[in-house]
RNA sequence: GGGCCUGUAGCUCAGGUGGUUAGAGCGCUACACUGAUAAUGUAGAGGUCCGUGGUUCGAGUCCACGCAGGCCCA
């Protein structure tokens, strides 16, 4: 019975499915994670997949690089547990829903209760979970499904808000403003994502002003600020320029008013306010109304110059007066010389960067106070100016004789949106408009224009929209900044960039974490307040909610509870319905905002076990997590927040090591989208190709942080050239094995010191594969791992082991030498198979299979799978750097002696008597001659002649060892290297005896030493030589009688070998060779070889006749022969 | 606009701390092998190391400024 299975063809996806059904059957992922138990925890969290989109490609790539590592590991003997999660709330699940139902934001609450919409985003969430499920199984990534985290569930969310409480409890979140697009047409705020539909940005021309603001304590110097939005004007607090910037005093006139006086701008942006025809023309010579005005630069300085300037607000309201630092400029990083005047008007209310700037700088911006004393902006949510600036306006109109299309009350400033017929009036002027007369009027417009630009809309209302400060809660991350920077310190972050640069830039650049989202199917905010807002309440769990639905019923606040007869949901809307008792017994209502999605995930590793109301030990034991991976996309979302939240709520990091990895691009570089077309389907690409060529392609390609430009024919060429050659190896020795009998069986295997050559050289290798494989993988290297595999099965064992040792295992009947070579090939291939088992599960798992069947049906103990196996350590003993130095010059020296031969057109077949090879050392002699036999017959040689000092050929060269001369000579290095290079034999002879040449380099006396510099044996005159890497061979090109003779026959080997084949004999079978009579020569030659010619071709006779019609005529390149060869 | 990544042979990628012939695989060309055979081996050709400046005795490598592609954030 055949031990070991051998294989014509290998169908790699049927390998998947095989060995997929085998892990199943046998409970192989579930095994290794129970036989660890007790050992060491290794802590993986997953970062939860969204299922409401189909799976790609890139996610092959995610959880490949996840599994690998949980993968090795287990089998350093960690226990790793490996549970699974969903990430089921936010934005993409609602729009799906809006537009299964098609229905759009406006319609929930209406036309669909809040209740049924949710109850379509659960049923939704999940749709192509099943999708999710297959890729999992199908691409081996071993995650714990059966018992997930899913994030909408009530235990999950009960610890967000447990979490939300203890934010809450340390005064970190709070209720603030974020400018955000606000459509004053409809009412409500804009979403991003909103923003991007496609037609919301329109080029409109709108009035833009560049503005003068009255330099305090300088007689008519005004700093000039471009705005497109004038209405903002009103607004403004502060100036900026750039710390770097020009800026520039100029001394010219105003052209509405035509007063002299001074501006301040962007020196770069001179020309776009002055005319540089008017260069020339003196300051005295304007006369009023010139079209020309002349300009005259007094002083250039730098923006830092400018600092602290004060200046005149453009409206003095005095309602709306502010104390230092209000009105003077400030420095921001954004500022350019791109357009404008190089200096920007900041509305701390209308500017998302203006309020930003602002408060980092703690300017106070222009707002007045509501009814309850909050601070509003002054222009209301229906997009008006509110009244103290409108009479403020209507005072300047009635001065300055302005008049519109009808009579404005105080209340009738709308400052971007209008009633349609307003603007058919000729007679028509925009708030802008009012606003830009005003100020050419009083000498504070230096520039009014239309400007085309490109501005957002409200998809809705067709309506321009405004940035305009909306409510928010926030959670208070730069009163952790200092922390969150140092923790992230200790993170091992691949590639290490991302860690210090995007991550750590971010980290120090942060801004309060805007919490608020005004949607329906997420997390609740636990909020509830009272009407005036002076009393708050966080609720931190369910039985907290349920005291106070039940303290709420007995005051009479509420008839019942929303969850009488059902379980509690935390869920909208019946959070909503939840009306509260504040401690001074008024009525509290829950802010109806729900929370960031990203918070639901970066609280993972709490909410997964229900922390703290359940599985404390659990918790603790696994946090924090000791790897992670994401995409690099990930590093403000998911890698933040996890940080975030365990900063501040644990004063600790929440994973130790981080692969962020890169972008799946299509082959072109392209980034894939269904749109396009580009997308790579990954279950196609797994039915053609299996799941293991794919794993390893995406690691083996490039590191997994750099980009992917994923081409299919990648895939194919590491299964042809990995797999494939793995696969013969494999093969090759099932086949012979199978001949023999042969089983592996470790106890009687021969010891590794006592097997040839070849075999230790093998060995001692793979022990070095072992070390590098390891090396990689505990600093979260995979490419380098999978690099080294590849390199090892490919070069190492199948082309160098497998062909020198081939005849070992067809040769005779089994004897010690045999046994040595099967033990060895096994071993190795043993080796690979868990090596490589971390990337390529499914084909690792096979190849153990095969090669452990027969030893297991004889009774051995071996695991059942080889992901159940304990790591083979390397053995440092089997290590031989002496005899892998000498294996590596007869790769290199037979590699020199084919590349002689191709040059000089003799073909290997051809026996050649001798090589020469210098040896500059005795030891390397030594080396080489040690691997001398099998150079010899890999290059068909019959000798090696060594040439040294003695033999009086050898000419030696020396250079200067740059690496090491350099750092002492430094800038002297040219005349050293100068002198080293004119050296001849005899100053070569000096150093090798002495050790040291004295040299002059000017006036100094220098020793060069003989380790700084390098000798090398130079080209022997008259021979054919190659060289590579400081060693050279050279070619005894005479083909002697004897030589001749033997390349004939061994030709003839060849030619009748190829003929047995094409007669489809047998290895084993008998033929008689007949041969016609040729010339002398030939006969000659072949007579003198007919013991090797029969010994080789297993012929019993070699008869010569004079004729030969019935046989085949030979083609032997420079004759051809008639031969006969029949089967005995 | 800002931050970060990438740019080396036709393609995909290696090239610690700067050191004098810049490498591999695929592809291509040629040859060899024919008892691993729908397999395999060997050799050869192929380079503006994205560009421009700079530092240095010496730069693919360090610095500055650009260019191109990408990601994230505005």
């Amino acid at each position: 019975m055949k031990k070991y299975q051998e294989f014509k063809q290998v169908q790699y996806p049927e390998i998947g499915e095989n060995i997929l059904a085998f892990w199943k059957a046998n409970q192989i992922f579930e095994k290794s994670v129970e036989s660890r138990e007790g050992s060491q925890t290794f802590t993986f969290y997953e970062g939860p997949p969204s299922a409401n989109g189909t799976p790609g490609i890139h996610h092959v790539m995610a959880r490949t690089i996840k599994d690998v590592f949980c993968r090795y590991k287990t089998l350093r003997g960690f226990q790793v547990k490996r549970k699974g999660g969903w990430d089921t709330h936010g934005l993409p699940v609602e729009l799906q829903v809006e537009k299964d139902l098609g229905i759009t934001k406006d319609d929930i609450g209406k036309s669909i209760s809040v209740e049924e919409y949710n109850q379509k985003c659960r049923e939704t969430v999940m749709r192509y979970k099943n999708e999710w499920d297959d890729l999992t199984e199908k691409i081996g990534y071993w995650v714990d499904l059966d018992d997930p985290y899913i994030t909408f569930d009530a235990k999950y969310v009960e610890t967000l808000w447990y979490l939300l409480k203890k934010l809450y409890d340390k005064d970190l979140l709070y209720k603030g403003y974020t400018i955000q697009p606000y459509s004053p047409a409809a009412g409500t705020g804009l979403s991003s994502h909103e923003l991007n539909q496609p037609g919301c940005y329109r080029d409109v021309k709108d009035t833009s002003i560049t503005a003068q603001f009255k330099v305090k304590g300088e007689v008519d110097t005004y700093i000039l600020a471009w705005t497109t939005t004038p209405w903002t004007l009103p607004s403004n607090s502060a100036l900026a320029v750039g710390e770097k910037l020009d800026y520039v005093k100029v001394k010219t006139f105003n052209p509405y008013t035509f007063e002299p006086e001074t501006v301040i701008l962007a020196r770069e942006r001179m020309a776009g306010y002055f005319n540089p025809k008017a260069a020339d023309i003196s300051l005295e010579a304007y006369n009023p109304g010139d079209k020309l005005i002349p300009y005259k630069v007094l002083v250039t300085v730098k923006g830092t110059d400018l600092l602290g300037l004060a200046y005149e607000p453009l409206f003095p309201i005095e309602t709306l007066a502010l104390p230092h630092p209000a009105f003077t400029v400030i420095t921001a990083d954004y500022v350019t010389t791109e357009d404008g005047t190089g200096i920007v008007h900041l509305a701390k209310a209308f500017g998302a960067d203006d309020f930003r700037t602002l408060v980092q700088q703690n300017v106070p911006g222009i707002f007045v106070k509501d009814e309850l004393g909050n601070d509003i902006p002054i222009v209301d949510k229906k997009g008006k100016f509110i009244p103290v600036v409108g009479e403020y306006l209507l005072a300047k109109m009635k001065e300055h004789g302005i008049y519109g299309h009808k009579e404005l009350g105080v209340d009738d400033f709308y400052v971007k949106n209008y009633p349609k017929d307003d603007e058919a009036n000729p007679d028509y002027k925009s708030t802008d408009v009012i606003i830009s007369i005003i100020l050419k009027n009083e000498n504070k417009a230096f520039k009014v224009e239309k400007y085309e630009h490109s501005y957002p809309h409200c998809w809705r209302t067709d309506m321009p929209i405004l940035y305009y400060p909306m409510e928010s809660w926030f959670i208070k991350t730069t009163a952790y900044k200092d922390k969150l920077v140092a923790h992230n310190k200790t993170i091992n972050w691949k590639p290490e960039a991302t860690g210090t640069g995007r991550f750590g830039n971010w980290l120090e650049n942060l801004v309060d974490w805007n919490l608020s989202r005004s949607r329906f199917w997420g997390t609740p905010l636990p909020i509830w307040r009272t009407e005036d807002g002076s009393e708050t309440l966080c609720i931190g769990s369910i039985s907290e909610l349920e005291a106070g639905i039940a303290d709420a019923i007995s005051k009479g606040f509420m008839e019942k509870s929303p969850y009488e007869g059902k379980e509690v949901d935390l869920h909208r809307p019946y959070v909503d319905d939840v009306v509260l008792a504040s401690p001074s017994g008024q009525r509290m209502f829950r802010e109806t905002d729900l929370i960031d999605v990203w918070f639901d995930s970066g609280a993972m590793p709490y909410a997964q076990w229900h922390y703290p109301f359940e599985n404390q030990e659990i918790f603790e034991a696994n946090y924090p997590a000791d790897f992670i991976a994401e995409g690099v996309d990930q590093t403000r979302g998911w890698f933040f927040t996890l940080h975030t939240l365990s900063v501040m709520l644990f004063d600790s990091i929440s994973f130790k090591n981080v692969i962020a990895n890169g972008l799946v691009l299509d082959k072109n570089g392209n980034k894939m989208s269904k749109r396009l077309g580009n997308a790579v389907d990954p279950f196609k690409t797994l039915k053609e190709y299996g799941p293991d060529a794919l794993r390893w392609y995406m690691l083996s390609n490039a590191n997994p942080w750099d980009n992917l430009k994923f081409n299919e024919e990648g895939v194919a060429e590491v299964q042809r050239r990995f797999f494939g050659t793995l696969q013969n190896t494999y093969n090759f020795f099932a086949l012979y094995a199978n001949l023999d009998h042969f089983t592996y069986d470790t106890e009687r295997a021969i010891p590794v010191n006592e097997r040839p050559e070849l075999d230790r050289w093998i060995i001692s290798k793979l022990q070095s594969l072992i070390q590098d494989v390891e090396k990689s993988l505990d600093h979260y290297d995979a490419t380098p791992a999978t690099r080294v595999i590849m390199n090892y099965t490919v070069d190492q064992l199948s082309n160098w082991y497998v062909r020198l040792a081939r005849k070992r295992f067809w040769r005779g009947d089994m004897n010690p030498d045999k046994q040595a070579a099967y033990e060895t090939l096994y071993e190795c291939l043993q080796t690979i198979s868990q090596l490589m088992s971390p990337v390529a599960p499914f084909y690792a798992e096979w190849l153990y299979q095969n090669l452990t069947a027969g030893a297991r049906e004889e009774g051995q103990d071996l695991a059942t799978s080889v992901h159940l196996t304990n790591w083979q350590a390397a053995n440092q003993d089997w290590i031989q750097d002496d005899l892998e130095t000498s294996m590596k010059l007869a790769q290199d020296i037979s590699s020199l002696v084919h590349s002689l031969r191709k040059k000089e057109r003799l073909k290997v077949r051809q026996p050649l008597q001798k090589i020469l090879i210098p040896v500059l050392s005795e030891k390397r002699k030594a080396q080489i001659q040690h691997v001398e036999e099998l150079i010899l017959s890999e290059v068909n040689i019959k000798a090696i002649d060594y040439i040294d000092d003695t033999s009086g050929i050898l000419v030696k060269s020396i250079k200067p060892n740059f690496a090491l001369l350099g750092k002492k000579y430094g800038p002297q290095m040219k005349l050293v290297s100068q002198k080293i290079q004119g050296w001849g034999k005899d100053e070569i002879a000096v150093i090798e005896q002495e050790g040291k040449i004295q040299i002059s380099i000017g006036s100094n006396q220098v020793d060069i030493l003989l380790e700084e510099t390098l000798i090398s044996s130079q080209d022997i005159p008259g021979w054919s030589v190659a060289t590579e890497s400081g060693l050279t061979v050279a070619l005894d090109v005479t083909v002697t009688e004897v030589l001749k003779q033997e390349g004939i026959a061994r030709d003839l080997v060849n030619r009748i070998q190829n003929l047995r084949k094409d007669m489809g004999l047998d290895v084993q079978d008998k033929i008689h060779i007949t041969l016609a009579n040729q010339s002398e020569e030939i006969d000659t030659a072949i007579r003198a070889f007919s013991e090797y010619i029969q010994t080789e071709t297993q012929a019993l006779e070699l008869t010569f006749v004079r004729e030969l019609p019935e046989g085949t005529l030979l083609d032997m390149d420079e004759f051809e022969l008639t031969v006969l060869v029949e089967k005995v």
